[in-house]
Parts: structure tokens; sequence; C-alpha cells
DNA sequence: TATTGTTATACTCTATAACTATA
DNA sequence: TATAGTTATAGAGTATAACAATA
């Protein structure tokens, strides 16, 4: 690369900056969670998850007993996603399916104390990888931006 | 369904919600991004659109006059999916490839008339989306969550 | 030697339908 | 008749490598 190719690439970015799309809070969105996404994944690959299954882990780790229809409901997976995803976490150690007392057609996620020990240090790795990207914003800047994305996260339900 | 059936649903998210992913910012955002990416392709498809193609189409309609290349960098798509992107478009006739007269490698995207008639007719349905989605924040509200998505956006370039 | 656009390919993700066992 | 979990499969999206033309 000669050493003025980087200063092309950024010309070019500041020109498509200066469209539309640089205000459409849509697009913003998607950018901003695909950057903190990409970054996130990098962080999880160290503990042999993924957002997807980190989040399977989480709210198994909770002690929140989901059954996998509520883990695909919460989540918004397919029933068949949920399979794979708690397949892997058991495959691993990590979780068992527990017959659900009050219904036998549904499967109660439990968390091992291999499980819980995988969350604590994922959910530590997360914790300050967090910290981290959002440290642009400031604390006040954080607990707004926190609301608006609970308010926009739950949109339709 | 039974009449009971949505309210253990609801009882079920509410229980997975009090969950820590329900206060992670990085949940959140992939949440509220997913519940937007999902109504905006719902609008755009009758245009024959997806917000993939729309943001092509946007910043070639910016008369940006941008390469492929160009594309590729700001989208943070690899080039091959630029050129299926662009394929696209190019068989509806909304875009061109015209060749960049500073290298000869390079080829500049630039919109049609009837491209630019389509761009329209989407920007204004994508408009009107937006403004009812985002209509559970105030103005200020807005003006705010688009000015900390912009330096989120940002964040690795 | 390095870069642009292109093609090909494999891999992951997602959506859908069908099946079983239960309700 | 409807639901929970499972399996299979096809389609969309993504990542990677290789190639020709050009820098």
């Amino acid at each position: 690369m000669d050493d003025t190719t980087g200063q092309v690439q950024a010309d070019g970015r500041q020109r498509l900056w200066r469209t539309s799309v640089g205000d459409d809070l849509a697009f913003l969105l998607a950018r901003a969670n695909a950057v903190s996404l990409a970054s996130a994944n990098r962080i999880l690959a160290d503990e042999g998850l993924k957002v997807r299954s980190y989040s399977v882990l989480a709210l198994v780790a909770a002690e929140a007993r989901p059954t996998q229809r509520e883990l695909s409901d919460f989540l918004r997976l397919d029933p068949s996603q949920i399979v794979a995803l708690v397949d892997d976490l058991q495959d691993r150690g990590w979780v068992i399916r527990e017959p659900d007392p009050t219904d036998r057609r549904a499967k109660v996620v439990v968390v091992t104390a291999a499980g819980r020990d995988a969350y604590a240090r994922a959910h530590r790795r997360v914790e300050a990888h967090e910290r981290e990207h959002f440290a642009i914003l400031d604390d006040d800047e954080i607990a707004q931006l926190t609301s608006f994305m609970q308010r926009l996260a739950r949109i339709d339900e």
C-alpha cells in the first residue's frame, strides 16, 4: 500500500458520510450494532462462545429456568435454532435439559456448575469489553442510551 | 390458542427481561436493531428493495459517484457482495457502471433517471416508517440518540 | 507488487415444513 | 386441535481464495 491510499479511502468515506444515510437513524443503528457485535464475538471466541450462545448461557445461568420455547420467544429465534444452541452448550457440559414437571412436552434448560464458571468467565470479559467499547460516552449518556434502547428493543411485544 | 397462552408467554418474557441481559447495552442494541431492520425490510419489499440494496441506491442517488471499492469500504461489505447488489440494481435499470477516468480498474456507480424515481419513492416510505417507528421517543431524545449512534457507528474508522 | 472488480466456493445463518409426544 | 421439541432442507447471507486487468 503506498502512503496515499489510506487518505484516499478516508476521503471516500467522508464523501459518503455526508449523504442522507449519515443521518438515517435506522442505518446508524445497524452500523453501531455491527461494530459492537463484531467486537463482542471476537472477545467471546476466547471462551468458545458467540453472542448467540452467550445470550442463552446468560439466561440459563441467571437461574431463570427457561423452557426452550421461552428462550425462542425471548431471543426471537426459531425453536430449531434454540435446539442447536442448547445442543452445543450441553455437549460442553454447561447446561442440561430437565423435564418440566408441569408440562411433559416442555424441557427446562438448567445451568451446571461448569456452566456457571464458564458464564462467570465470559461475563467478566463481556463487561470489561463493553465498558471499553462504550467509553466514548460518559455515564449519563450511557444511562440515557440504555433507556432509549430498552424502549426500542421492546417495541413489538 | 386458549385464552391463557398469551399471559403465560408474557410472564416468561418478563422473567427473562429481569435477568442481566435486560441491562446489557450490546444485547439491547442488537435487539433494537433487529426490530428496526425487520420492519424496514417489510416496508422496502413493496419497492423490490431490502435495507442492503436501498443503502447502495441511496449512496448512488446522492450523486456521490462512489466506486464499488468505496461502497464496499463504507458499507463494510465484501467487494463480491457489492458486485451482486450493483448487478441487481443495474438489472432493474436503476444504476449503471461507468469507467473511472482517473483509474481504469475502477467503476463508478451512477444513478439513472428511473433509479432516481425509485429512490424517491423508497425514501418517502422509509422516512414515514422511521418517523412512526421512533415515535416512542420525542424530538430531543431522537436528536440525542442520533448523536450517540453517529459516534458509536464510527468507532473503528 | 498491490489493487479493482469479478467469479467460484464453502460456510453460517435463517426460514419452513414435517414429525413425535404430549396437552 | 394446538403446542413443545426435534429433524431435515432450502435459501439467504457471509467469508475466502483466486483470477484478469490495471496501477
